[in-house]
DNA sequence: TACAACATTAGAGTGTAGTCTATAGTTGTA
DNA sequence: TACAACTATAGACTACACTCTAATGTTGTA
């Protein structure tokens, strides 16, 4: 599929898809037998990767972080040692900030306490 | 106490704790008595704010939102109703932040599973 | 009193993650 | 064949959250 396609599939602009592709998240291919245009042809695995990302940006992830995730997934660059250490690292940190969000919310719940009792 | 103190007290830079005096998160109080000087003088009450700031922006907290929860909090400006509606829709967005923490945490474990079972 | 160490403001610069514009070429339908 | 709708690239612009520089003034100690 071409990019205007995925985009209506994945609900990313053109341009921000564009964006990904400068930035290694994602790899449209040129067809060689086509020599009056360079259209890049999108597969599934990149509406895939498109729903990763917008996930995974929605919870907090860095582009870099993502790319991380990608390769240790998707790509054979990596051996097998080397993915298992990114995906726990990123496991670790997931468990982390899940750790620092219910704190916050149990502060936040006593703040309200505090402001339902005329406290502050 | 002098910006030099608080940033030392807090770990955050004096050019930082400026940035959020002009974003109106924190408020120095000026000596009415000492004429020489217009230096901001900050107190305990800062020092917390500032505490709240770091970790709230951990979690991914906009200065916005930030702003919006001081005022909730120290802030004389909203009645008691205004103030909760604040606190209820943080409280709600930060659970619906954790729930899709999780959610990613099991997408990663799968990753996780599949790398080591060699199924990708 | 010299001067290091502090304080202020205005405004410029940085990194991240887009978002948009301009320009130019290609494709598919009336 | 005209033309609307698509494609590509380069580069400018934006918002957020700092981070730094420059210029200038103040304070406290040797």
């Amino acid at each position: 599929m071409l990019i205007n396609e995925l985009s209506k599939r994945t609900g990313i602009s053109a341009h921000t898809i564009r964006f990904y592709e400068k930035s290694g998240l994602i790899k449209g291919l040129r067809d060689e037998n086509v020599k009056s245009n360079n259209y890049f042809h999108y597969n599934e695995e990149t509406v895939e990767k498109l729903e990763l990302i917008r996930d995974a940006k929605a919870i907090g992830f860095t582009i870099s972080e993502i790319a991380q995730l990608i390769n240790a997934w998707y790509s054979n660059e990596f051996l097998k040692d080397e993915k298992i250490a990114i995906l726990d690292e990123k496991l670790v940190s997931l468990g982390q900030k899940i750790k620092d969000l219910k704190e916050m919310k149990k502060l936040i719940s006593q703040f309200k306490k505090d402001v339902m009792n005329d406290e502050c």
